[in-house]
RNA sequence: GCUCAUAUAGCUCAGCGGUAGAGCACUUGCUUGGUAAGUAAGAGGUCACCGGUUCAAGUCCGGUUAUGAGCUCCA
């Protein structure tokens, strides 16, 4: 048979020859590494028989792919058995790979925890170490029911009998058949393939994800090629850690949580300077883009959420409050707003409005409650309380096109002040159960998609992951450690002006409903703080930053100079402290680069003489002497460089 | 909401049935110093909350609340 290779050389071989056949007439050194196939693109076991012409192409350890058939081996032989034989009692469900590594979903009696991970892993080097030789048997359905049944691994049997397969299922064993596996495979031919490995975590997660049915125990691992690879990744976890916004956060004193109040922020001085500064910039930014900005109660009458769809469809998720009967002779029932959108349309509701006022483009920094479930919380990053930077835009459908572009503009230009240049696009089209006409779908979805190309951006587009009411876009940037944050979104919607009575008067003085667009950049300045902080380790460019200039005297001898120097900052609007405490200047520098401040100004008998101040920035080692009148004129032009 | 874990001084943590500990921070004294920790002393705690076991409970057990890691969710 004729074998093509990925570099589209021709290879002839006896009629059934396997994957391991191929490798060894290619070259000894490969036949070493190789791992599995790949046969028309489908992986194979390096030892399956390869049936006939076809493309083929070695997979071998060192690839991503033979990583990644590594940790699946390593899972589905090697963890699946070390935790049969421990725990004979369990049953396995499945044990997939992850990015980095792999788990395994178990049913277990007994709890497992993170302290039963050493002897997990112990056992998991016992049985590699055991150079088990790992065969596959294929059987048809009953034969692999029958197999499973025995050994009551009821979730294989669930597998088997909702699989639409007859036969050809494959079984995986190691040691006459002293462990088996149901499996799509392809394996290791051999454990010694196995690198290096750690079990990271265990958690619950629930069987098919789905949250109605059991909970299983899933045990976590990474796996690499060696020691080397594992240990910069795990570094890297530290990395990050390292840069965790709750942590930094207490250390930069930002912000608190307390039990009263789950899901909550308590602002200290320092974190709502960046708060403040990071709206001020926003607004600066919608004055500019033909934004007016509006404000609109945050406790309303459940009328108004019942006739815009949320006291239906998302109430489990609203704070409802009512009045105290005893105290108020009144009986109402409101809600905390969980969006801001319906207040939006009363206001653009007051009055007749003309296709000639359209677009309305309305920004509120509105403060909305959600009550979220209480195991999603997670610092900054998903609350209960935040304030989003929304906006609704109500303009006609023609009009849908040039505002994408004018919004997705203006989202470049703030992500890229806020220091991120990478971000992705994601349209998402009509889902199956929706509203509205094909046509104002198709209309919609274009003008979208029409502006982004106009542009010259990239995206994806996600079919019928739109909102039932309206196609979408989302923004998801990329940050310093190449995470993925989502955070802008731009949703048209047909449904809210209707339900809410929204009208403009056409030009043949006909009725029109607007369509309306939710909008938002930043997403929540809760969270998109805990972005900021995370991706600048804290060190928050100048403009941003929660103090920006510590003047610390190096003798008390000129502490009177060193309050003239922070009061002409503090004229210029320069968010600084100074430091006069009996203490050294290297007990003040380290404190004060701990907080992460960006200018430290160290002032000493020189220069008090010289009218000068020694600058230091954080980052750096360096200091420099500059003359006073000139060190204020570059702080000042670095704090205004973004407005 | 679910699973598992955690909750001790302002912070980071030790203690795991028998009189509450350390380092840092804080206060005071000495020290006036040149760019990431001078020095000595002092003060600081219903050991998250509620209940149980015990002669005796931060310590063991149950519940509640919050937090963490995941899962699920995020019209």
């Amino acid at each position: 048979m004729k074998i093509t290779l990925p570099d589209n050389s021709l290879r002839e071989l006896p009629a059934g020859s396997s994957g391991y056949d191929l490798a060894k007439d290619i070259g000894p050194g490969l036949a070493k590494s190789a791992v599995a196939i790949s046969i028309d693109g489908v992986q194979k076991d390096l030892h399956d028989e390869i049936p006939g012409d076809a493309t083929v192409s070695i997979i071998t350890i060192n690839s991503d792919e033979g990583i990644e058939i590594m940790r699946h081996t390593l899972t589905a032989q090697v963890l699946a058995r070390a935790i049969k034989n421990l725990y004979p009692k369990s049953k396995l469900a499945i044990g997939p790979t992850i990015e980095n590594g792999f788990y395994y979903d178990v049913e277990t009696d007994d709890a497992i925890s993170v302290d039963d991970l050493e002897k997990i892993e112990a056992e998991m080097k016992k049985i590699i170490k055991s150079k088990s030789s790992i065969t596959k048997k294929l059987v048809d359905k009953s034969d692999a029911l029958k197999v499973f049944k025995s050994k009551k691994e009821t979730y294989k049997e669930i597998i088997i009998n909702e699989s639409d397969q007859k036969d050809n299922f494959q079984l995986y064993y190691q040691d006459n058949e002293e462990f088996v596996d149901l499996c799509r495979g392809p394996h290791l031919p051999s454990l010694n393939f196995i690198g290096s490995f750690k079990l990271t975590k265990v958690s619950g997660a629930y069987w098919k994800g789905d949250a109605k049915n059991n909970m299983l125990t899933r045990i976590y691992g990474t796996a690499w090629n060696n020691d080397k690879d594992l240990n910069n990744y795990l570094n890297s976890i530290e990395e990050a850690q390292k840069r965790d916004h709750r942590k930094l956060g207490k250390e930069m004193d930002l912000f608190h949580f307390q039990d009263e109040a789950p899901g909550m922020v308590f602002w200290h001085p320092y974190g709502w300077n960046i708060y403040k500064t990071l709206q001020n910039f926003i607004r600066n930014k919608l004055d500019k883009n033909g934004y007016q900005e509006i404000n609109t109660p945050q406790v309303v009458d459940r009328k108004l959420w019942e006739a815009s769809g949320h006291w239906d469809k998302y109430r489990e998720n609203m704070f409802i409050t009512e009045i105290d009967e005893e105290q108020a002779n009144e009986k109402r029932v409101n809600a905390l707003k969980p969006m801001n959108c319906p207040c939006h349309v009363q206001v653009y509701n007051q009055g007749l409005r003309s296709y000639k006022d359209l677009p309305i483009r309305y920004a509120e920094f509105g403060s909305c409650h959600r009550y979220e479930a209480s195991g999603t919380m997670h610092g900054l990053m998903r609350v209960r309380g935040f304030t989003q930077d929304d906006g609704h835009i109500f303009c006609t459908e023609d009009q849908i096109e040039s505002e994408t572009a004018l919004f997705i503009n203006l989202l470049s230009e703030i992500y890229s002040d806020l220091g991120f240049n990478e971000f992705d696009i994601k349209l998402s089209t009509r889902p199956e159960i929706r509203i509205g006409s094909d046509k104002i779908w198709d209309k919609a979805e274009s003008a979208l998609e029409n502006a982004i190309k106009k542009l010259n951006y990239p995206y994806k587009i996600d079919e019928g992951d739109g909102a039932f009411y309206g196609p979408k876009l989302d923004f998801v940037l990329t940050d310093a450690i190449g995470r993925e944050w989502q955070c802008g979104t731009f949703q048209a919607d047909f449904n809210l002006p209707d339900r809410l009575n929204a009208e403009y008067v056409g030009e043949k003085g006909d009725k029109h409903h607007p369509v309306m667009i939710h909008r938002a950049i930043l997403g929540s300045f809760e969270r998109f703080i805990g972005i900021l902080i995370e991706n600048y380790s804290g060190k928050m460019p100048f403009w941003l930053a929660p103090q920006q200039v510590v003047v610390a005297s190096i003798v008390s001898e000129v502490n009177d100079y060193a309050k003239e120097v922070q009061k002409l900052l503090i004229e210029k609007g320069i968010r600084s402290e100074i430091d006069l405490r009996n203490e050294k200047i290297s007990y003040k520098v380290r404190e004060h680069s701990s907080k992460k401040v960006p200018i430290i100004l160290a002032i000493g008998k020189n220069e008090k003489n010289d009218k000068t101040v020694s600058i230091r920035r954080i980052g750096s080692n360096d200091t420099e002497v500059v003359e006073l009148n000139k060190a204020l004129k570059t702080i000042i032009t670095e704090n205004s460089v973004k407005f």
